[in-house]
DNA sequence: CTACGATATGTTTTTGAAAACATATCGTCG
DNA sequence: CGACGATATGTTTTCAAAAACATATCGTAG
């Protein structure tokens, strides 16, 4: 059981930053198919997600995001393969991140304080 | 040039978090064996800074950072072994990420948006 | 041509973390 | 013993990010 989390952060320009939220963020969106859809399942507004896909979209050379109006759903989104190789490519760094730091994470879990309550 | 940066984060029990800055401050207070020092060399209130301390000794086994009143210069403060351990591990963590991700990462910088602004 | 469901934004309110301010305590040294 | 410089906390205030609320728009299908 490991206790201690591991989480990645890449700090683009102009202060943006792309973190397990906004990954899990699109993922969600690409399962899907709506960028309110993906904000429910995270409990968050609709407001604040579409937000945050603004910032990824301005942030790249072209949109991670890709989102229509109308239609039969109402409307839509879904990954560009920009936006699937960002994902991939942050995937594949945590992973690295993981399994390179193995070791040193044991390691401190061990020198952890013994804890009372939950979680 | 590098333009995004990695960050890495552990978040321990009961959501304590270790990142960049607590790794800082530790670093500081070992330069200059003092927690107030430490605090003004980032800009922080030692009322902030005293508070991190706290956390990080609570979420420990043991304290990573001692610390004593009065006497000659006030008083002071100083890394324990285990603090001495714990910045070490978050350092060689940190370079394994870096030197694992730099492919994915140039990768990733290919594909940012042309700003026009500075920084 | 109307209803629906999602995108796209503007405005206001909440709130939680950080800053700012204020003391109290400690131990050596002059 | 009185001053100094750092630790140790309590209290109040600021402020920016998030939530909450409110619309406007779009395009297909019925």
């Amino acid at each position: 059981m490991t206790t201690i989390e591991i989480r990645l952060r890449l700090v683009l320009p102009k202060g943006v930053r792309f973190g397990p939220g906004k990954a899990e963020l699109l993922d969600l969106i690409h399962a899907e198919g709506s960028i309110s859809a993906a904000g429910r399942r995270m409990d968050m507004s609709y407001r604040r997600a579409w937000a945050l896909v603004e910032e990824m979209n301005a942030a790249f050379k072209s949109p991670l995001v890709a989102s229509s109006r109308g239609g039969a759903a109402g409307g839509g989104a879904h990954l560009t393969e920009l936006g699937h190789d960002v994902v991939a490519r942050y995937r594949r760094m945590q992973d690295t991140l993981a399994t390179g730091c193995s070791a040193d994470l044991a390691a401190l879990e061990a020198t952890l304080a013994n804890m009372h309550d939950g979680e």
